[in-house]
DNA sequence: GTCTATACGACGATAGAC
DNA sequence: GTCTATCGTCGTATAGAC
């Protein structure tokens, strides 16, 4: 009675494993990029095997994203959840998506990887399962910081803002004005909100 | 000496007609996703035609999509040139951006399967040929905007809140809020010129 | 320049033994 | 549940005729 759930939580189940294992190969090289033998490989078992689980790649594919999803859109959830003004609700969800996107490259990838599926039922089945919920809290905290203006282009704007900087990570390597800070989450985070709650410096003092 | 000029214009060269016919296979599925025998029968050669004019499909592909990148990074440092005010500028430049993107769709994808790029050699190659002129131009409008701000940020910011936007424009679809005129460039380039001249309402009516 | 033919490895998926 | 073995297809790339 004291030894089955210890047993259990100690040897995981082989499906989860190949479910933790499979997704930084396909947030590395994407769905055409990853065959059913690497993954496999990975795992420590034979490509049959695979079949045993998972009815077929696109499968296993949907499940381990949607996988590796589930607790990072809850962690996101949770920091839109407190109790603050809105500007310091934004402040604490701006922050923690910049220390996501830095700290998990493969979470960021696997989320462009999903913007790019032109396979209609994989993005709508992801977008739904995996996007919403996030995207939902976003555009309620975006309609309380200004109930005026569009709150669905405000919030894709607070995601782009953030999101699109690490997507770019790699090539900004080349691109002038390059200093190493700039990689530092909490410096993204500052940038965003002082641009979202409209501090740039000569914004008013130019002709309109 | 007159027809010459005219039967070169008119019967275009082989490698130029794989060069644009591949790049939307490119663009809509990626490198690993597009097969030799896709881009032939696209053109309407054997896929051993091919070897004759590019060594192997990596070089195909860097040159596709150099190709295609080439007449619209000149378009949109055209729309930066002008001699307006910085804001005049940046205005011209968002809605450039926005309109481009709108309408072509697999320039907008190839931007984002070249972010997602692991080969190291491709992504470095077509960063400097291809994205580092661009954005050269957009950081110095950026720090003539606003000195005191971080012009790579600020610059990374520009594209993001424009790209991204169109870059989840399939997702959109499922997420609240959303209207058919948000997918009008015009409303978009308004949206984020608003945000970053920081027209925000709320803004400064909020505890600070 | 483009063709036919082909080499040869990798792919997803299945059958059947254990 | 996992294995070995195998199927048929597709991948890049090359050789050599025209």
């Amino acid at each position: 009675m004291i030894r089955q759930p210890i047993r259990i939580i100690r040897k995981r189940k082989t499906r989860e494993e190949i479910l933790e294992l499979s997704t930084p190969l396909f947030a590395r090289h994407g769905y055409d990029g990853v065959s059913m033998r690497d993954i496999a490989a990975a795992v420590g078992l034979t490509q049959a095997a695979l079949y045993y689980h998972f009815a077929d790649k696109n499968q296993l594919y949907l499940d381990a994203v949607a996988y590796e999803f589930r607790e990072r859109v809850a962690a996101l959830k949770d920091m839109l959840a407190g109790n603050g003004t809105p500007w310091k609700r934004l402040e604490c969800f701006v922050a923690g998506l910049a220390r996501m996107m830095a700290s998990d490259k493969d979470f960021l990838r696997l989320v462009q990887w999903v913007l790019l599926d032109t396979n209609e039922a994989r993005q709508s089945t992801l977008a739904k399962q995996v996007f919403r919920d996030m995207f939902v809290a976003v555009h309620d905290l975006a309609s309380e910081l200004d109930p005026h203006v569009d709150a669905h282009l405000l919030a894709m704007s607070i995601f782009g803002l953030v999101i699109f900087h690490f997507q770019a990570g790699a090539t900004r390597k080349f691109m002038p004005g390059r200093r190493p800070q700039q990689d530092n989450p909490e410096v993204l985070a500052r940038h965003v909100c002082d641009l979202l709650r409209g501090r740039l410096a000569s914004a008013d003092g130019e002709a309109r």
